[in-house]
DNA sequence: GAAAATATTTTGGATACCCTAAAAGGTTGA
DNA sequence: TCAACCTTTTAGGGTATCCAAAATATTTTC
């Protein structure tokens, strides 16, 4: 089992990688916000361990290893920053919380909250009980739904 | 600022507390999961700091000061639970997840939780775009809101 | 092609956790 | 009251992460 700082590594080896096809010490140093010396030891036990193709003073590369652990945990990260979107929380902080949130939850809850987010998303426009609840957000006031006992199925 | 150990610790200690009016090393330990020198280092550590009366070999208490970091995580954790299991997420799960997510949300991504679980719980029973979700999630069948383009306020 | 600039690695340390084994303190019941 | 039993603490270690300073490698620039 990764760590959780091993899939944040990953995670931000393969935003990197995707762009520029391959990435040094001081791209994840800035991405992550570590020192030199600390990604430096990360590529070292990440190689070692088979998670990336690693050589002294080269840039590094995923292995199909490591990627899959990257991918799932940026998929994670998808979800749940989409999910955050949607309750109605800025951009900025959707993105921090995705990022810490996606290295500790279950499975499951990934399911129901992946689930979810295509629930809402499933019409193209914003459905109205997704309205409701912002108005209620903003102003504490709660718009009934006005079909009650009809219509079930 | 207390670290993500520190909470679970208070959280737990208020949780003995309020049910037997102090905590001792082995009711922590039994509850965390963890060996008796830990909890002792703990205690000795939330002692210094100032979260807890703790005195060599006899049962601790809260200051107000860890009261209040304790009941905000709880708070936080109770709001977390409620969500996942609106989201139909199973008790023992939405426990955990809840467990380690309070640790790492933003204020806002709270707020907005605590008014969306508000906001579903509103009425009395589950409201329609609720059982639309549940129906969506296990049938992937998405019953469209029979009102569209009236009663915009 | 060597000096300067930049990037990486090594070294040596720090912190926050965790643990086992052993010692010490506290409690209790015959 | 004291031996046996719990409980807690101490001692001594381990791991994962971080850092600053110094050493080394690579790249750029003149």
């Amino acid at each position: 089992m990764p760590t959780e700082r091993t899939e944040d590594y990953l995670e931000a080896l393969d935003v990197i990688i995707s762009e520029k096809g391959y990435a040094q010490v001081k791209d994840v140093s800035k991405l992550l916000g570590v020192g030199p010396p600390s990604v430096t030891e990360m590529f070292q036990k990440l190689g070692e361990t088979g998670y990336i193709n690693y050589e002294k003073y080269s840039g590094v590369t995923l292995t199909s290893k490591g990627k899959k652990i990257a991918e799932k945990t940026r998929k994670k990260h998808d979800t749940l920053k989409n999910f955050l979107l949607i309750l109605g929380v800025n951009k900025k902080i959707a993105n921090e919380d995705a990022c810490r949130i996606e290295h500790v939850v279950n499975p499951e809850t990934m399911d129901r909250l992946t689930k979810f987010v295509d629930f809402a998303q499933h019409v193209g426009d914003e459905p109205r009980w997704l309205d409701h609840f912002k108005h209620f957000y903003e102003t504490g006031e709660y718009r009934e739904c006005p079909l009650k006992e009809q219509d079930d199925q």
